[in-house]
DNA sequence: TTGAAAGCGCTAACAT
DNA sequence: ATGTTAGCGCTTTCAA
């Protein structure tokens, strides 16, 4: 059984306000009882029952995210940076996995909200269409972070998609490779928007795009295997690309094995570019990437969020996407 | 404003308890009330307040865990194990990520408890020699996962350590490397361990060990330049060594890059073993690994804790240490 | 089958 | 400077 305010008051026959005073810090208590009564809170850890105390107030310093899984690069890092910014305002972020299914991901909205969160997050997934019901009619403030799916018409903080097709084609032509390949991810709104970004990218500057040189990732293998088995293929056009585009530093991955193995030089012969910035990926093969900004993106997100915890409706917030930045490496050359 | 009960009742012209009741599937109400209250709660979105529910009752229905960091190939893993068991109970986990702090460890074990989490775990640092003050005296059950630091007297579910270094060992011997290396993390009490499995291994063989065979990283580096420039010198040795156990996958990743641009071939003349099993590591290296059992763990822990809720102080259970396993891939030759 | 009363632990507002 | 009262939203208990 916990400690309670009570046990407290009746242990030094003072009333349970003197001491719920005393730690919330008001001032109209005389030092001598403030000394006596953290003495004894000490003594005793006691720990304030959060959840009365937000029956009470109504505030419950909590705020909740749905995040499809834990793993890979992006969601760590967003939600450290979430995190880091919320903790300094004293709010503390709930974080729930749906281990990507659509269910979880209406259970765990729904748990929040029943949790008394005075924000709801959530991070879409790449491939998903639409959003849990719970969050269209939410009384709290909900801001979407990644896609936002359309016709959904919440806040949200994403990345700007096709920049991270047209930036890493803008790279490879400024290194000089002109026959450039994209190895792209499986169908999903977010993997078109990239490709749509680099296809204008080089229609821009009147760069040609052989249809053979668009292929996309077997989805019945690792991301890996299928760079390295669609790579090969690739390699056997005429002509043969200078430069691959890769959806993710997987692929890149992938893309730089087979390429060695098949005596063909990175970067020289051709130049390969990832999507991520995973640094364990990245550095054991010097992969240039592309980078998700997942630290900003939840920063940003963040702020949001607390403008939108107190300012109610603020009509002044809008939905907002930033932009990916370029990681240079070693697997593409120096521009000119 | 969220909805509440009461705002149902008054509605249908009901009290409050006839729509908890409804709520909780109690049986004393006639068809017809129930259809109409579960009508109007659809209708409403109504959703229980959980803190309220959990003061009353006195069961919030939550875990709380508390990780050095989300990142890397264990904690998302084992968190969603633990999620998953816990799920099937109708449990919710609450993670809080202390960002590689001491103090932040503190603080977010407080707040679960003062959310009333009904159990806490907590995953200890790997370079940690003490834990959080506020578990020492919680008044609900702990559960430790990772290593226990020493004289901690709590329940944990933990890896035997040393079998990390031994199996490393036994497989290399097994696929006939004599001249066995270690490349070693850093000086952690965990790492301690692996060195020390893997030095046993070694002399239960009578395999000699030459101490300029026991490289320790460089922690200025990131841990694969760190094995990238340790495996160089290690290679200028006479006798070379055959085989190296390294303490992770990023350093194993390091080892193979030096080593192959270095002329040598893994597996034929250097085999590779790394720890971890990051399927993201692994699969481009073709690296053998050690796997860590993260979601073993996880499970494990979690029906631990489900029987120390229930069970209030059951003596029957104790600490726990799994074996870690060796996934095979190509950096080690096929056993004699 | 339905509902009234009391109280979980805490704090806002108001006495004393 | 300290204490009293009332009530946050819910459920347990018991009465109608």
């Amino acid at each position: 059984m916990p400690i309670r305010l009570r046990d407290i008051a009746q242990d030094l026959n003072l009333s349970t306000m003197t001491i719920s005073k005393v730690l919330r810090g008001q001032t109209d208590v005389s030092a001598e009882t403030k000394a006596r009564v953290m003495k004894r809170v000490r003594e005793l850890n006691y720990r304030p029952n959060i959840a009365a105390r937000g029956l009470r107030t109504g505030q419950t310093s909590s705020i909740g995210i749905v995040v499809p899984r834990l793993g890979g690069a992006f969601i760590p890092v967003l939600v450290e940076a979430l995190t880091e910014v919320f903790r300094r305002d004293g709010y503390s972020l709930i974080v729930g996995c749906a281990d990507g299914d659509a269910e979880n991901e209406e259970r765990e909205s729904e748990l929040h909200l029943s949790r008394q969160v005075e924000a709801l997050l959530f991070c879409v997934r790449e491939d998903a269409a639409d959003i849990p019901q719970p969050l269209k009619n939410s009384s709290v403030p909900v801001v979407l972070i990644g896609h936002r799916p359309a016709r959904i018409n919440l806040l949200s903080v994403g990345l700007r998609e096709e920049e991270v097709g047209s930036l890493a084609a803008t790279h490879l032509l400024a290194c000089r490779s002109r026959r450039i390949a994209y190895m792209r991810g499986r169908r999903t709104a977010v993997a078109d928007q990239r490709v749509t970004g680099f296809r204008e990218a080089l229609r821009d500057r009147n760069i040609p795009l052989r249809e053979e040189w668009l292929v996309e990732l077997d989805s019945e293998e690792s991301e890996f295997a299928a760079a390295y088995i669609g790579v090969r293929k690739m390699m056997q056009s005429a002509p043969r690309p200078d430069g691959i585009v890769c959806s993710s530093d997987l692929a890149a991955a992938g893309c730089c094995s087979a390429l060695q193995k098949a005596g063909f030089t990175v970067p020289e012969q051709v130049q390969i570019i990832g999507a991520g910035n995973s640094p364990e990926i990245c550095e054991p093969f010097g992969l240039t990437s592309i980078d998700l900004s997942a630290a900003e993106l939840g920063r940003r997100a963040a702020r949001m969020t607390l403008r939108l915890i107190r300012e109610a409706d603020d009509a002044s917030l809008r939905s907002m996407t930033l932009s990916p930045s370029l990681v240079v490496r070693t697997s593409t050359r120096a521009p000119s």
